[in-house]
DNA sequence: GCGTCGCCTGGGAGCGCTCCCATGGCTCCG
DNA sequence: CGGAGCCATGGGAGCGCTCCCAGGCGACGC
């Protein structure tokens, strides 16, 4: 009966075999692997020379287990929101955050939740210790989830401003009034009078900050026309409220829309109605995605900077979960406009 | 110094204490709780109520620790050539295998990884139990990870036919040469007699496969002629390729182009050269992505059962798991034409 | 009526790690 | 030269769970 028994699990070396290669015990491998000073030069050399030889990777079960840190961040997705799936955002965002976590021990978990079943379940995994934070885009209005969480003490970090105020929930979102009032005051500088913009649906933050930013660049402006008409973000509703908008007023000059397939939805009407863009009408988007570069023409479309959003969001986590408790102010990142051919 | 000592962790009952509740053992709880069936009837119902009483969640480190299994599969993506694949698709795959998953324990671990460093970090991740399984997407065609992790025995599963033979990974595709027939057909039926493909990368499975389908569609036709220009599936590679295939042939009446972008840029070369689509050419377009509902026509195309890929990718991992040393044929997912303005 | 079988159940051992206290050796000061 | 103090280290005690073996008990058969 030589060759059974327990059989030690060959290809994972474990703390004890270190220590018995380095000659020292458990807890001074331990001490070495997470950094504590108080190791002699002499033991610190042995211990690392074991862990290479052995090649010693810690196991993250064991770890978590009497650590009660998971090292993971969690990320929640509400796909019920098909819109996000249509945008590069989505993806950009991930990438982000996980280029900033991948410079961390930090694992990258992703759910797609979007029932209130699946909410519990975040909620379970978290309560579990199965994550340290979580974040969450793409949320509906009123969604308690991170209310709960926060409440709860878990680190917890939106993408895009909340409608309903999340006592210090910290989020990241980019300047959409900013933007938007830059992207106006562009076309204001053209020499454009007479301004109309498609919205975003107004129970979002990004629908209402955007015409917020449409207005406020107008605001006090004399022999200047605004008309407003209301869109969802998509294309469809972009052609229909540029429809409406040249039925109200047909020597419109300037559009602003609030994302870019509704620009897209726009530039379609405009042509069915015969304008020219930019000639007649200079047109602006928002988003920069890639419809605004394979219309035709081209749009002039303000930019977010996604990609470090993502990185943003990641940072707001890490720091909740290093210090506990702390409040964090949101991260508004700048927004930028890209001229192309429509205005 | 009443209130100090260890303080039991209030919020997180234990097996223990389910036990004590219900007036049973660890070993019956945890029986119950794995869904064994040598339990009685009264005592898996005292059991159960006592896991609602308590709101009781396995902890999933202890149970790891012990059954070296993380119930954690992981998703990495390549995001150097990110480019190539057309964002919308890197989103709905994730939701198809999210979904899949969620049907499951399994939890979706995502990792951005182009780097030899970080590929070394996901076989660490790998040998050292974090995950059970891995989802390979985007790969480099000579990217050595996937057979290293097959050959060490880990459930593996591709997201595209990996260009070198990879001793039985399986994989999850699209019918590319299928659709790229169907489509080129299509065209045939229509009355064309005067093709043209713009090819994607032919160090890619998906732009050789897709170029054969093009083939294999006129293969034996006669009166038939066709020309053939190179792209890397972007827009201005299109742009660019139909630019020179009208200089070869300025009679081309059919034009299938291996993706939407490259149709899209097609799209504008042929509108510059006054040609008249579908009128003058008929064109086709491989994806239905975004950009096909936004060009102008929109763009007839290819439709690839992304979201279903997604999900196939989850058991095709999954039954790996369950039942290691399986051998898996490729799932070949069917494409379908979905026909708009432009052919 | 006693032995046997099988079904349930209890609980010890141990997964790999961190935490913490005890220990031993050494330096330094009075 | 002795004692105090400090630093580096060793190793026990768990973290919460599964696995497995032993044992109790009722039912059934001879």
């Amino acid at each position: 009966m030589p060759s059974s028994s327990r059989m030690r699990t060959a290809g994972r070396p474990t703390l004890e075999q270190v220590a018995a290669e380095a000659g020292v015990s458990r807890g001074t491998v331990s001490r070495v692997v997470n950094g504590s000073l108080e190791v002699s030069a002499g033991t610190l050399k042995a211990v690392q020379d074991a862990i290479r030889k052995l090649g010693y990777v810690p196991n993250h079960a064991a770890r978590s287990l009497v650590t009660r840190r998971s090292d993971t961040v969690l990320f929640v997705v509400s796909e019920s929101d098909a819109r996000v799936f249509s945008e590069p955002f989505f993806a950009a965002l991930v990438r982000g955050l996980s280029q900033e976590l991948s410079m961390t021990t930090l694992q990258l978990n992703l759910m797609m939740a979007s029932t209130a079943r699946q909410h519990e379940r975040v909620e379970h995994l978290v309560r579990n210790g199965h994550v340290d934070g979580v974040a969450l885009i793409s949320l509906h209005g009123d969604d308690p989830l991170p209310r709960n969480l926060a409440a709860a003490g878990t680190p917890v970090a939106l993408s895009g401003r909340p409608m309903s105020d999340m006592d210090h929930v910290p989020y990241v979102d980019a300047d959409n009034l900013g933007g938007s009032r830059a992207a106006t005051e562009y076309l204001y500088q053209q020499g454009r009078r007479r301004f109309a913009t498609i919205t975003g649906p107004q129970d979002m933050a990004a629908g209402i900050d955007r015409l917020a930013g449409f207005r406020s660049a107008l605001k006090g402006r004399r022999g200047v026309t605004r008309r407003v008409a209301q869109g969802d973000f998509g294309q469809a509703s972009g052609e229909h409220a540029m429809r409406e908008l040249l039925t109200v007023d047909p020597e419109i000059d300037a559009v602003f829309a609030a994302s870019d397939l509704m620009a897209a939805g726009a530039l379609r009407a405009l042509r069915a109605e015969g304008r020219r863009v930019p000639d007649d009408v200079a047109l602006v988007g928002f988003d920069d995605s890639d419809v605004a570069r394979n219309t035709e023409p081209s749009l002039t479309s303000v930019r977010q900077p996604v990609h470090e959003m993502g990185r943003e969001l990641a940072r707001l986590l890490m720091t909740q979960i290093d210090r506990p408790g702390q409040r964090l102010p949101p991260a508004i990142l700048p927004t930028e406009l890209v001229r192309r051919e429509s205005a």
